[in-house]
DNA sequence: CAGGCCATGTAAATCGTTACATGATTAT
DNA sequence: ATAATCATGTAACGATTTACATGGCCTG
């Protein structure tokens, strides 16, 4: 949770800032942050103030301390595996043999929809959220990495759409080579 | 669980059929196939033929029923939203101005190894496995779909390779500019 | 006046991984 | 001897998602 390093937030402000920057890559939802935050609490990573407000449920800031700045420091250094991620789509394409073309081209052809859209808003909002907050927080140093990974964003995505394109590409030749065959 | 389809299967064989093809987009382990096994057997999707054996736990051969093959057909047409996928190398990356140069570079570096082995492996040993799967069971239909997906998984594979690259450097160049700040 | 924003949380359900448990056979 | 292969499962744990619960204020 190094977002409480850029400065004191609640956990509600909190799941704004996943959402608006890292939602593609880790996604957080408040029943999670709100437990995960007092157990950080407890461990001396951060600090609760609890700021009163009427007719609100009290505001809760967070803030890092200097034991939490070390953790996090920690964490981003130890490297990962590559993780394991599941893709519903590829096994469909894997036994794609189980449906007729066109039923398969649909399935690929929404697919790559989605990529197409999530391309655009990388290199739309996607970029202009970034701008804004960069010129906004004055972090130039941070804001290069943001950078760095909404590229990786848009380098997949393309990768993806252009994959989608051969697929699709590559289905129509094959089927029209082979006999029809379409129930089985 | 359309390796079913193919032909009968025991809950063993079936994990390595994960294992050796699809591992990298689905993963699978007994103690979860076992369950799921029994539980589509209650729903009518298979039937499970108990086969006793000397000295070893029965042999549990599950074939798929019709009523199977509808539901995976059915699955196989339904479309899915893109999966939300976790990936806390990018979010390392986000945080990277908290890490000093090397740190950084470290993190990155050990990324890109883990991903040109696999992209190695998928040239390799997994075109490999494909085109033995593919001349042992005949299945040519069934081979071109998962041709596909092996090439998918070059695809992206690819694209984190170059990622990679392209952020070393760029972290190598960027570094040069600004004042050394360490720490931080 | 309906819906979204602010602001907190609890409880239950689901999903997935890891550990435990057994036990003979075959290969190194 | 040691480890891997065959072959089944149960139990516990952990992580994540979804549903439930509250409630005033502001915007269209």
């Amino acid at each position: 949770m190094g977002f409480l390093n850029y400065g004191p937030l609640t956990g509600y402000e909190l799941k704004q800032g996943f959402d608006d920057s890292i939602s593609h890559f880790w996604n957080a939802n408040l029943s999670q942050i709100y437990p995960t935050l007092k157990e950080m609490e407890r461990e001396g990573l951060i600090t609760i103030q609890v700021e009163p407000q009427e007719a609100r449920p009290p505001r809760k800031v967070c803030r890092i301390t200097d034991a939490g700045r070390e953790e996090l420091r920690r964490w981003l250094r130890t490297p990962d595996d590559l993780p394991a991620n599941r893709v519903p789509f590829l096994i469909k394409i894997f036994f794609g043999g189980n449906l007729a073309r066109e039923e398969l081209l649909d399935v690929v052809r929404h697919h790559l929809e989605l990529h197409r859209e999530r391309l655009e808003a990388y290199r739309g909002p996607g970029r202009a959220a970034l701008d804004r907050w960069a010129s906004a927080t004055g972090l130039q140093r941070e804001a290069f990495y943001w950078e760095l990974t909404l590229e990786a964003g848009v380098k997949f995505e393309q990768a993806w759409v252009e994959w989608c394109e051969e697929a699709i590409k590559r289905i129509e030749a094959m089927e029209a080579d082979t006999h029809e065959n379409p129930g089985r």
